[in-house]
DNA sequence: CTTGACCTTAACGTTAGGTTAAGGTCAAGC
DNA sequence: GCTTGACCTTAACCTAACGTTAAGGTCAAG
């Protein structure tokens, strides 16, 4: 199968397959003429890094994880320790998040909106906060 | 004042102002000797840029707000935008987090995180999704 | 035999700076 | 006067994960 195909089937685009190729991630056979030929097993790994990255994985991490996919021996608790990092980095930024939100959402809410030059954003972003 | 001192004072890193002076954001005076040299009014638009980078405002952002800002005759309602804009993405960007978070979450649970081999994080990953 | 749709590699663009590298400036100490 | 170290300058390459041309080869259809 071509790439195109190949990018349809797993969601993905051609060039981020030949990404992950570059990256070394997957390596798939070549047809006589030079294509890239993706066989049922390519196509099960491409999936596989689809999903994962769609998870918040990075490319490195998703090469961790292909590892472990394609070892039959591998421990689950591998696996698990992966997931439990990348769930502390979801919880990291998703607080961060919260806190942006927070104070953004509260300066809209004081600003009038109108033509006036006065604004309680502005205000806020040129503070030179000196109260620790 | 050198831009080092500057960048402390402003809680930035002298590579991120002269970064912000590349890109047009600001342009300090210079000494007889070439050095950047920053007076109060830089100062000031500085710390702004460093504040509307902190909540998330790209520097695309920060230099129409840093327009906004320098515009005695501005209309807040310009800024409200801005903001409001931001708002709606941190929280497409908190609900997508949530969303990873509760999925990655509740694999882990049922992972035994042992020597086994079997993890349903692995096989939700490798998973089709048969199921619209 | 041409045309269009595919494939290939190479190389640059994106974001917001960080990190060398090579060289000029300046104040302090000897 | 001279060296030393800490600063400054610009230039250029590095990061992540691809997207986007660009230039050219392949292939099936008409």
């Amino acid at each position: 199968m071509n790439i195109s195909d190949a990018a349809a089937l797993c969601e993905l685009t051609p060039k981020a397959i030949r990404h992950y190729e570059d990256q070394g991630l997957i390596s798939p056979a070549r047809s006589a003429n030079g294509y890239r030929d993706y066989r049922e097993r390519d196509l099960q790994e491409l999936k596989f890094l689809a999903h994962s990255r769609a998870m918040g994985f990075s490319l490195q991490e998703c090469s961790h994880l292909l590892e472990l996919y394609r070892n039959p021996g591998r421990a689950s608790a591998d696996v698990r320790a992966l997931a439990e990092q990348k769930l502390q980095e979801l919880d990291l930024q998703m607080q961060k998040l919260k806190d942006l939100r927070s104070s953004l959402s509260s300066w809209v809410q004081h600003c009038p909106g109108d033509q006036s030059p006065n604004c309680p954003i502005i205000q806020q972003l040129a503070q030179s906060e000196e109260n620790p």
